[in-house]
DNA sequence: GCCGTTTTCGGCCCGACTGTTTTCAGTCG
């Protein structure tokens, strides 16, 4: 059983645990053992057989069998026997606003109700509104909540959620009395999916601000509406898809801003650790103040909340509870990438294959965004339903781009190829033909479902090849829509290093891949990275920005990463 | 269930909002 799927497991098991009634903590304990498995970097088996699970903090003696349990048999009795005490129904339940295990399990227990056509019919029925503890509004809640569950409470993709979020704030920003306006929570954090937007505002008067926010354009429903907090369901048109989700407003006075602006931010995690860290302190850390016994300290900022915690700034992206604290204790924390440093970005489609805009036209929208470079990077002869290139076809463009280079001023173009990985790892070309390319993207388009030592294989093989310069979207994942062909990613991130291949950051925000997770042990590694944003149109090259969010997250530094070099730097770099 | 130069037992972040209550439990982030 891989990663995943043992975080799943041990989550699933901290929800079910919830539903029997079990003490928070230990089912806290399953959910924190959950999350540090997802997101240790290197190989679940190998740790497992080295003896070294408890190494990972919040695994101890039971976690540690369990997941040995798990990863060697691929099975767990534990797990069976407690499935076995709730339908599958049950735990759906979970998932509508307003309900959680307490609720969830009087229903289970009371009037059997183990699905959400059940739970609806009793609704309904006005049976609900009978019970103990629920009432009328409850069980409109409930009735309301089932409407939501099914039209949003999904996560969202992050260009997706800026997009609400950005239409949202503007919505604010003509109210009178806002004195600071931020976005917080995962989006501020810059997650690949975000499940609910957090805007934070600071005003001496919460309440036109409040009543404006629920009467926003695309609001379709108001779930909170209180003094200085309120929720909405929000449905607005993104690109050609309607886009629902959940945004939340605070607002507090301008001492406070700083407290809750680090506060909403989080993570959940991070917050944890600080608050301890405060208490260690003789302090209290809460969303409004840090304060002592007697007094509270005066934080203008969110640096000075850090400094009186005696740590240094932490940026919102490593925000993570995943090293960033002991780091910024002893001032190990990275200089983050920048977007700004991000000289020139290859991996971009024209209308020689899949793409919309013409070579002349990508360069000139590259120009403008103030890149120095921009790679072309068509589809390779394999890919017929991207019109990938034939060798004649590579030749008569490769003429275009020197005839464009000789005429561009500002930007120059480099001769690529996003060159396909055959199914048994061969490159789509022959050696003559690749090269005379400046750079090969190597990326598997073709039999996602080679099982994971032949995958593996397939990808190492490829970007061993001497000619291959990077290797395009890792996991060939789709956000919320297709999960990554299965690949043993550490191995492959050390072949990457022995041999001089970049690994790519694909910026697309459908992709996001290698995730950040695999970015940070890439450096780890001693892999450099590259990121691009693999536009297939004018207007997608600025995503690269979207790769720049995720090198943050993995924590990388501009010298991490090959596009930060100069254009000189990077033709002199190619031609080795 | 995890964790520990204060502890191997007794803690574990904490506040807003809501609805069902007569002072609090459940949910959420």
């Amino acid at each position: 059983m891989d990663k995943s799927q043992v975080a799943a497991v041990l989550d699933e098991i901290g929800t079910l645990l919830e539903l029997q009634g079990e003490n928070s903590f230990r089912c806290n304990a399953y959910h924190n053992g959950s999350r540090a498995i997802q997101q240790y970097s290197g190989s679940l088996p190998d740790l497992v057989a080295a003896g070294q699970l408890s190494t990972i903090p919040g695994i101890g003696e039971t976690l540690r069998e369990k997941i040995t349990t798990l990863v060697q048999t691929g099975k767990l009795p534990f797990y069976d026997d407690l499935k076995k005490k709730f339908p599958p129904g049950v735990l759906d339940m979970l998932r509508v606003p307003g309900m959680g295990p307490k609720k969830v399990k009087a229903l289970y227990d009371t009037l059997h109700i183990d699905s959400l056509d059940k739970l609806k019919q009793a609704c309904e029925a006005g049976q609900v509104a009978e019970l103990k503890g629920f009432g009328a509004k409850t069980q409109q809640k409930i009735l309301e909540g089932l409407a939501i569950a099914s039209q949003s409470g999904q996560r969202v993709r992050i260009d997706q959620a800026l997009a609400i979020a950005e239409q949202l704030m503007d919505g604010l920003k003509s109210c009178k009395g806002i004195q600071r306006i931020e976005l917080c929570g995962s989006l501020r954090r810059r997650r690949e999916t975000i499940k609910d937007i957090d805007i934070l505002v600071s005003a001496d008067d919460a309440g036109p601000i409040m009543d404006r926010f629920v009467q926003l354009p695309g609001v379709t429903n108001v779930t909170g509406h209180g003094e200085t907090k309120s929720s909405v369901v929000v449905s607005l048109g993104i690109g050609r898809e309607m886009v629902s989700m959940n945004a939340d407003l605070r607002v507090v006075d301008e001492q406070q801003f700083p407290f809750a602006l680090m506060y909403f931010t989080g993570s959940k995690e991070h917050n944890i650790r600080l608050r301890q860290r405060a208490i260690d302190r003789g302090l209290k850390l809460n969303e409004y103040e840090l304060a002592g016994a007697k007094k509270s300290v005066p934080c203008k900022s969110e640096e000075d909340i850090y400094r009186a915690l005696d740590m240094d700034y932490v940026p919102p992206e490593l925000r993570e509870d995943t090293g960033e604290i002991d780091a910024a204790e002893q001032h190990h924390l990275p200089a983050l990438l920048e977007a700004d440093d991000i000289q020139g970005v290859f991996h971009c489609h024209t209308t020689w294959s899949d793409g919309a805009a013409s070579l002349e036209e990508m360069a000139e929208a590259a120009r403008k965004l103030g890149l120095k470079y921009l790679g072309i990077g068509d589809h390779s002869q394999s890919l017929t339903v991207a019109n990938g290139l034939t060798p004649a076809r590579v030749k008569q463009q490769q003429h275009d781009i020197d005839a464009l280079n000789a005429k561009l001023k500002g930007i120059h173009l480099f001769k690529g190829i996003e060159c396909d990985i055959l199914a048994d790892g061969r490159l789509d070309y022959d050696d003559t033909v690749l090269a005379s390319f400046d750079y090969v993207v190597a990326s598997v388009h073709s039999y996602f479902n080679q099982p994971e030592p032949e995958m593996t294989q397939r990808i190492i093989r490829a970007i061993s090849h001497p000619k291959v310069t990077m290797l395009g979207h890792a996991t060939g994942r789709l956000l919320l829509r297709r999960e990554g062909y299965k690949v043993d990613l550490e191995a492959v991130l050390k072949a990457a290093a022995k041999n001089g291949t970049l690994i790519e950051i694909n910026a697309h925000p459908q992709r996001l891949d290698i995730d950040w997770v695999h970015a940070k042990r890439a450096r780890e590694l001693g892999v450099k990275l590259v990121i691009n944003p693999d536009a297939h149109a004018t207007g997608e090259i600025a995503l690269y920005r979207f790769g720049v969010d995720v090198a943050r997250r993995g924590w990388l530094e501009k010298k991490d990463v090959f596009n930060t070099q100069t254009l000189a730097q990077v033709t002199k770099a190619l031609k080795r």
